[in-house]
DNA sequence: TGCCGGACTTAGACGATGTCTAATTGCCGA
DNA sequence: TCGGCAATTAGACATCGTCTAAGTCCGGCA
């Protein structure tokens, strides 16, 4: 697993170094979109020694290299997003926690008729409540 | 003017203090989407006096009292909206500026078919940039 | 008129978040 | 081994928003 980050890392022009490759691992494989500081905390588990800067510049250097989206999404949580293909997202009210939601999901009509923008890349931003999943 | 805002103040439970109303002035009137300090800067114009609390607790208080809508989408940016219709934003990529965007111009699919989520609320977000409009 | 109480406002401290800088470390090639 | 460059570090700094404790304003009441 470690061999396939260093990888990926190479192949989006990134140094794997040590650090870099253990802030990879961790928010390149989790879904629950964490935020900056929570990557940081989380990494110091396993490596306690680690900078806030570094985990900083590691965020930002992998945003800048397409391995990362940074989502501005709710209060209090810029957050990064491992999952680059299109997706959309939910925010669920009362946990603050944002879910991905496969992008065939919903379907947008009419983008094409905008006139006075010229629209890159749009999502549907949801907010609900989490169902208590069914347990059968 | 000043009277229309008192009224609305008094009709949401908002005691219309002098500051209130100051605040209210500007923030109902502007398409900007001002972020709260920029509120702040604004409202300082006229009113030099105020603190930087008594923005915030406006503010919030408005946003509590159904008045406003905080927006939390963009970088650097919870802002605020007083377009309390429903509808979609762009955000320009070059200046990071939000813009409205009708209900009706685009149509939403199938949110109906969601079943984890009790979906309380959507919109569409978009990004893009503004076109530079014709002079005709 | 003078006093009281509650709502409003204030300055500034505070905590959280993110950036920057200067110094240090570590690695690699000569 | 040495030199140089990239990566990392601690900590200072800026910004944003909240909180607190004190001060002000104003209406009601004697």
């Amino acid at each position: 697993m470690t061999r396939k980050v260093v990888e990926l890392l190479a192949s989006h022009g990134i140094q794997p170094s040590a650090h870099r490759v253990a802030v990879a691992q961790y928010v390149l494989t989790t879904d629950e979109h964490p935020s900056a500081d929570r990557v940081w905390s989380r990494v110091r588990e396993r490596f306690p020694m680690i900078s806030r800067a570094t985990v900083y510049n590691a965020l930002n250097l992998f945003v800048e290299k397409n391995l990362l989206c940074e989502l501005h999404l709710a209060p209090d949580s810029v957050v990064f997003d491992p999952n680059m293909g299109r997706h959309h997202h939910v925010i669920d009210d009362e946990s603050g926690r944002i879910y991905d939601l496969p992008w065939d999901q919903v379907q947008v009509r009419n983008i094409g008729t905008i006139n006075d923008f010229e629209i890159r890349d749009y999502q549907v931003v949801m907010h609900g409540r989490r169902k208590a999943r069914k347990r059968s």
